[in-house]
DNA sequence: CTGAAAGCGCTAACAT
DNA sequence: ATGTTAGCGCTTTCAG
């Protein structure tokens, strides 16, 4: 049988409790007592129980998405995935729920921050970066909350990223899409709801170094920003289909495709333009399917949803995390491997 | 505060001991108390605490992995995740173990499963195919113990396999093999360790569907065994190369791709052969990055060795597991988004 | 067929 | 600074 607090208890020549004090350490003991139940740690081999001392603290957590209210298909999957592990975590005693935030409003989104965050162990946040909601979720951390950021830059600030590598995840599309576009002198759309997201800039620096080292022949135009208007979309394609006559590309950065390529589609022949997109959603899943869209750069949505309430219960609990499970793989999806 | 198993019982007027064995449905309860317990659940909307029985029944489980003895570099990485995977597991009360076996030795083979297995409540096991192993591996099944085939074909016979769907993954090359081979007819080397595993024979299949259908002008030739000898794949290669005029692409369908990608360096200029090969190793990965694999398709051995821990338990502890973790993702890997 | 009661390994008052 | 002890929610004898 595994050896349990009591044979530690024993074998260090202390009781429970200062077993249980120096497990955790929660200070005020004897620097002989911490030596000597170190000590015995190491020579019985103990390693603790989780179940139990989850049990025994009888601590639940409270963690919380915020997602942006008007967030499109691929938040809604997020939804979908949220819910799914909400229930299987609600059995090892973590709350999870999720709230609607208005991302493009930064004053309400970090009072909302501020707010939810106080009646939170944790928060994962889904919104472009600002200064105010940065300083909100600063201000959290310093109270002993813990958060992270969904799906945008990584090392920007102090607030740790759940998400695919934006750089290496706009590199992968530019490698995909330039072999496969038949090679000769071409220019690429490159289309983007809105420059202002960190995410784009990532996505779009990564795409653009690799085509030029690997694609010198392929010429990535500027990007081209939708704000995911319909109308505007298609305007602007149209425009670009009038001023570039070698399009042999398009690049979609956003999460949300369906805008874009539908424009695309009015101004183009799908049929001779590869285009890359992002995320697998049920318009893009279709898209593939019918030979609009010719590959899908994206993250698991339910992998990043389990990642991020595994990473903020370590963190309550400080302990550490499998950094080989936690890492979002950048997926290529083909038809062939949806 | 969630409803406990006391709560339970007194809203549904019964002891403690009968709301547990309804909960467990041992059996010799009642008809009347077992539906007075589950009408009082969903009334108070109970929901047991995993942490808490897990405690009280005190039971650990001994899992274990069977992996081929001279498995290669492919089998290393398993290894790796699963010392990895073992040290989390440990903590809620798992020992996950390994040993390996004579892969080639169908009765060895099929004696070390039914001995180890005796000892184990859970088997995950990497094995070809073979009428004793599958005999053995059911006869454990039948004596309750839980075992799972590891990389093998899905419904070929009882045993929950744990990994890509080959059939996928083989459409999965071709679709890439095809995309990234430039157009006009051509000519698709085909090599195997050996075509009588079951997943290379699925794999085949897949690709050969595909190919045929999205790209006609691309002709697959039989499939090439190599036998992981690194004389006889040179012979093989160096052969085909002199007796076909047009091979423009070449698929590695074995987990090994070392052996065979070595012999067509030697047998043709890798620079105007597209190579698709699968999973990824130290020996692969370089060789994305030297430009001589294309692409590799592949699946995660770090989520396949815990998808495959968390299904033996929930098996153990017959509970449902959230399908959509455990679906192995087919992954395509270019150099950008490894 | 049902219930009472003694733990599982750990935590957290409360003593000392 | 250290020890004692009463549980956490559930399982499991052992009686009835």
């Amino acid at each position: 049988m595994r050896p349990t607090t009591k044979d530690l208890a024993k074998a260090a020549g202390v009781s429970l409790a200062s077993v249980d004090r120096v497990l955790n350490d929660r200070g005020g003991v004897g620097k002989k007592t911490v030596a000597a139940v170190h000590e015995a740690i190491e020579r019985i081999g103990f390693t603790r129980n989780v179940s139990a001392a989850n049990l025994a603290r009888g601590k639940t957590y409270e963690f919380r998405f915020l997602l942006p209210e008007d967030g499109g298909e691929f938040v809604g999957k997020l939804y979908d995935r949220i819910d799914e592990a909400s229930q299987m975590f609600e059995e090892e005693g973590i709350k999870v729920s999720t709230a609607a935030i208005p991302a493009l409003d930064a004053h309400r989104t970090a009072a909302m921050l501020a707010e939810i965050g106080a009646k939170a162990d944790g928060i994962a946040l889904m919104s472009p970066d600002s200064p105010q909601v940065r300083d909100a979720a600063l201000r959290l951390q310093k109270d002993g909350k813990h958060i992270l950021k969904l799906f945008s830059g990584k090392g920007v600030d102090e607030i740790a990223p759940v998400g695919i590598d934006n750089k290496a995840a706009g590199a992968t599309a530019a490698q995909i899409l330039g072999r496969f576009t038949p090679s000769g002198p071409g220019e690429v759309l490159v289309f983007a709801d809105t420059m202002s997201a960190q995410d784009s800039i990532e996505r779009r620096l990564g795409f653009d170094a690799f085509l030029a080292e690997r694609f010198p022949n392929l010429t990535a135009l500027p990007s081209l920003e939708t704000y995911r208007q319909p109308a505007r979309a298609v305007t602007i394609a149209s425009n670009a289909a009038r001023n570039h006559s070698n399009v042999v590309a398009a690049y979609v950065m956003s999460p949300e495709a369906a805008v874009t390529v539908n424009a695309l589609k009015v101004a183009f022949d799908l049929n001779n333009l590869t285009v890359i997109a992002h995320e697998r959603t049920d318009y893009t899943e279709a898209a593939l399917r019918a030979g609009e869209i010719d590959a899908l750069i994206a993250q698991n949505p339910g992998h990043v949803v389990r990642s991020a309430i595994r990473q903020m219960r370590a963190r309550c609990e400080n302990r550490g995390i499998v950094a080989s499970q936690e890492a979002i793989r950048i997926e290529i999806l083909l038809e062939a491997n949806l």
